[in-house]
DNA sequence: CAACTATTTTATAAAAAACTTTAAATATTT
DNA sequence: AAATATTTAAAGTTTTTTATAAAATAGTTG
């Protein structure tokens, strides 16, 4: 299927955007429940700051919305599938790379 | 799911491989055949230096395998399953962000 | 075999992008 | 104003990408 530079482009956008081991942590983290910045802070050993960095691409990306109360702001996953397609890709990596040989170097 | 920190770092290794317009495009054109280099270069209009250092990166990352024929290198994906997984990106990409509005941002 | 061509890779340096840290700033509520 | 929760700005570091030129590899020809 042929398909423009600017639809690689953004696709490119969106794996960029999963391609950080923080973010896909965050990610994991949001996909049973939303959860304040601290929380996520908490859970996942992020400071605070570098994590709100990383929650602003996320939600430059579309992928988290946000929900105010009072000071705080819960995080969710804008959309279900986000962590489906996460499982699928880590079905993806234990099954056909990781599996037959340690093909993923750069350890 | 409790994932340890060296498997996030794994996943996101290969979403980040997959986070460049050029790589999806040299994927994209190895979906259904192999193809040499030069091949690559001229559907993709990637300049084959260039292009030869991306290769470099997917066959680092074990997305890419090769068989010389001659002075011709002709690369293939190494398993069927990279397209299925960009696939599922893309379907998600469509359907689950840009087509209720414009989310992507970054543009 | 030496020279030559075709194909691909590599080395290097410069430019661009991404990430982290620290400190300061911004809401919001009490 | 003080306390809490979060974001932003700025500076510095690291990583990634690109362009250019040179080198490597394999095959061919005189």
């Amino acid at each position: 299927m042929e398909r423009s530079l600017r639809y690689y482009e953004l696709h490119a956008e969106v794996c960029k955007t999963f391609g950080h081991a923080k973010r896909l942590m965050v990610i994991s983290t949001l996909r049973d429940n939303e959860l304040m910045v601290t929380e996520i802070s908490e859970r996942t050993g992020i400071d605070i700051s570098n994590l709100s960095q990383h929650l602003h691409v996320l939600r430059d990306k579309g992928l988290v919305s946000t929900r105010r109360e009072g000071t705080k702001i819960y995080y969710q996953l804008s959309h279900p599938n986000i962590g489906k397609a996460l499982d699928l890709m880590s079905a993806f990596l234990d099954q056909s790379i990781s599996k037959s040989q340690d093909l993923i170097k750069k350890s």
